[in-house]
DNA sequence: TGGCGTAAGTATATGACGTACGCTTACCTC
DNA sequence: GAGGTAAGCGTACGTCATATACTTACGCCA
């Protein structure tokens, strides 16, 4: 029952993602994510709870532009392919990205990235606690890297170098789960 | 000539991080500054740009806070004491730490730090490309966990349980950067 | 002694922002 | 059609950063 919807949650975040990737994060106003759809600012509001509210979604919604790895891959290769998507993403949305960094991450999506890297862990033979601990350092350094890139902390350095930069950075966090590895974190 | 200044740059952001600490990075307006400055909150323009020009020394005063490290101990020391105390400022201000990585850090004191870390891995025996690019990587996991912790995304874990982490956090930086570590960062 | 220049802080105003509250609109079901 | 109800609107308020113009309080020079 009721009047019709014109837009709905979904809308209004891609709406905000948009005004973000064109314009910045400061330009994620209410009022510019709803002239964007053509509402007016309170509008808004029957579809997100607050700004943060719509923050908070606009993170969720960039955790679930990619897919999850597929689970016949060998372990490593899917941490590759999830740290690259994360990076990838971060190359999208540099504007949202650090909000990653900033916000508790406890969402469904957020949840679904890392029980897939946590079961890639366990895979290469971690325990539960290792596995954990280890799930907790990749992605503090992969987000780290991928909100760095997007900040422009590398700004001045050529594409190749960060590629190249990347690449190390999973092979040292390959290396350090790898049973192979000499010096890794499994101790 | 002129009148006798009541407050100063270093004032303001010593109060605008008092603020920071207290109430967090939101409630830094330039109202609430100037609030406990006693001043209004255009005083405050007199000594800074703008609030972005705030923000910015925010972090400059943030990376002061720790002196360097001894320069007659071993790199892998001056290295983790490093770490260390970027990690312990994080702590102290957790919400104004986030902001270390979001902007360029090109400023004097951000040099400084890296200019140390930089040292310390050349010392370690990588030539300078390889020391510019051990530098980025671990200053990157570096301010990613540190800001991650701040940030309370490990929060519901103990603090044995983070320090555990980073300690291996180090251990495995240490590794990456030693001549005797097999799988090095350094071919 | 007194005025002048000048830098510090104030007063006031503006426009953008987030959002509370109450109203209108447009559909659904009886 | 009459009523219920959810969606969207109009209006209003308080807060924010900041521009502009004013006032204050000092050192200097006559």
């Amino acid at each position: 029952m009721g009047r019709p919807a014109q837009i709905s949650r979904p809308a209004v975040l891609a709406a905000a993602l948009e005004v973000a990737d064109e314009h910045g994060l400061d330009a994620v106003t209410m009022q510019a994510v709803a002239a964007r759809l053509g509402v007016t600012a309170m509008a808004l509001y029957r579809h997100v709870r607050s700004k943060d509210d719509l923050l908070d979604g606009l993170v969720e919604a960039l955790l679930t532009e990619f897919p999850p790895p597929d689970p016949g891959l060998p372990w490593r290769e899917r941490l590759a392919l999830t740290a690259t998507a994360v990076r990838a993403s971060a190359g999208r949305h540099p504007a949202v990205f650090p909000l990653l960094l900033r916000r508790p991450a406890e969402t469904d999506q957020a949840r679904r990235v890392r029980d897939g890297v946590l079961a890639a862990l366990r895979e290469a033979g971690l325990d539960d606690e290792r596995a954990a601990r280890a799930e907790r350092l990749i992605s503090t350094a992969v987000l780290g890297y991928a909100a760095s890139e997007a900040a422009g902390r590398f700004g001045h350095h050529a594409r190749e170098v960060r590629d190249a930069d990347f690449e190390i950075l999973l092979d040292v966090i390959g290396a350090c789960v790898d049973p192979g590895g000499s010096r890794s974190c499994r101790e």
